[in-house]
DNA sequence: TCCATTGTTGATCGTATGATCAACAATGCT
DNA sequence: AGCATTGTTGATCATACGATCAACAATGGA
């Protein structure tokens, strides 16, 4: 019984504790949503008294606006690590939509659709909310770039392109949060509005059946 | 003194008290948000004692989840009888786009992004929102059968495509709620991808810069 | 061993929410 | 005028939130 209730939590270097609190919040907005990120509730993840995260976190808006960030950048360096390592434009862009529509990021989408709403009464969380947009919007437009450059893809304005693209993506995924079935060619209706839209060749972008082919 | 501050509110038979206690929430909603609506709120705005707010709305979830339906049922209302107005399945598609990418509906816009997370934890609201995407794709949807019919669309599964349409309105309007300027032809853009998607005559859903020519 | 440092506690304040209900008062019928 | 009906009040309860801070205790150096 001492072992598992502890009284007092074990003395820990404050970057550590910061760290557990960090990661605490990133915890219960993927599970729960950012409004449930409350001093008490992330305190009680951590196993420690609701003043110590107000010790660490100020107040609680910043916190929340930091874990906006960290789980959206997290996300995304993750997906442009995976662009890296394909040949081409072509198959980039194919490998981003597939990827951000496939629906196994439903929490991630859940905390954007609910950063939209809070960033109207946290000023910090709203600054977040843009730099995070202007970082996907920047790695599509460098997609997008390149495959004008390699004569691939054609448009005028790549970057209201990537905009464009950005929102279309939010949308669709925003509405899997709330309704499951309806459509079922997501999707391949998405990819080839995209190829439309840069002028790529019909059928480049859509996800390919690799793999299983059967069923 | 005594016209201006009234001590106690007028009387009025319960049809009329319960319309201006819906009609505050409504308000209330569209200024402030969804999550604005609380008893004392929509009290202060009618003039009135919060239990009596809350004796007409016994919970204020389903407040909540019948002010969203009756902003959005009326929007909806609104738009598809302009749609009726209007020629042929390519000048309802088009009106369409503008109408909704216009930049005029910001409020509702809101309500909208913010009843997507709000029905997590308010199933009246949730069903409530997925009945109104229901309407919307539905009101959509016959807009894009009739174009098959009348051989100026092409696709082989409208209610899908419908949907299709429908989310890409809808993140791009949310994405208008955060950040304003760095997209410049939304709905050029947007026609132009629905053009393809609908299988419709290049050009034929771009917004006609009708009208005033110059400047 | 003593003690200063510092990580940690938990009570407390002010505010806000939804809900409940006995008391009140306007209304209109008899 | 008297009275029953019923629309309305406002205090009250339980809960939850962010924030604050004096007190506490673990730690490690002297």
């Amino acid at each position: 019984m001492s072992s598992t209730t502890q009284k007092r939590a074990r003395r820990k270097n404050p970057a550590e504790r910061a760290a557990e609190i960090s990661e605490a919040a990133r915890e219960i907005a993927l599970e729960q949503g950012l409004s449930a990120i409350t001093l008490r509730n992330v305190a009680a993840r951590v196993g420690v008294a609701s003043g110590l995260v107000a010790h660490y976190q100020p107040n609680v808006d910043g916190l929340v606006a930091a874990t906006f960030s960290s789980i959206v950048a997290a996300e995304i360096h993750e997906v442009s690590g995976m662009l890296a390592a394909l040949p081409g434009p072509s198959e980039r862009l194919a490998f981003l939509l597939e990827t951000l529509m496939e629906g196994g990021r439903l929490d991630v989408t859940a905390v954007w659709v609910e950063a939209w709403t809070l960033g109207r009464r946290n000023e910090a969380l709203a600054t977040c909310v843009r730099g995070q947009m202007d970082s996907w919007q920047s790695v599509l437009r460098g997609v997008v770039e390149d495959g004008i450059a390699a004569g691939q893809f054609e448009t005028e304005d790549p970057g209201s392109l990537a905009w464009q693209i950005l929102g279309m993506i939010d949308g669709l995924t925003a509405q899997s949060l709330v309704r499951w079935g309806g459509v079922s060619d997501r999707g391949t209706h998405l990819a080839r509005a995209v190829e439309g839209m840069v002028g790529a060749a019909r059928g480049s972008l859509q996800p390919q059946a690799s793999g299983k082919s059967v069923s």
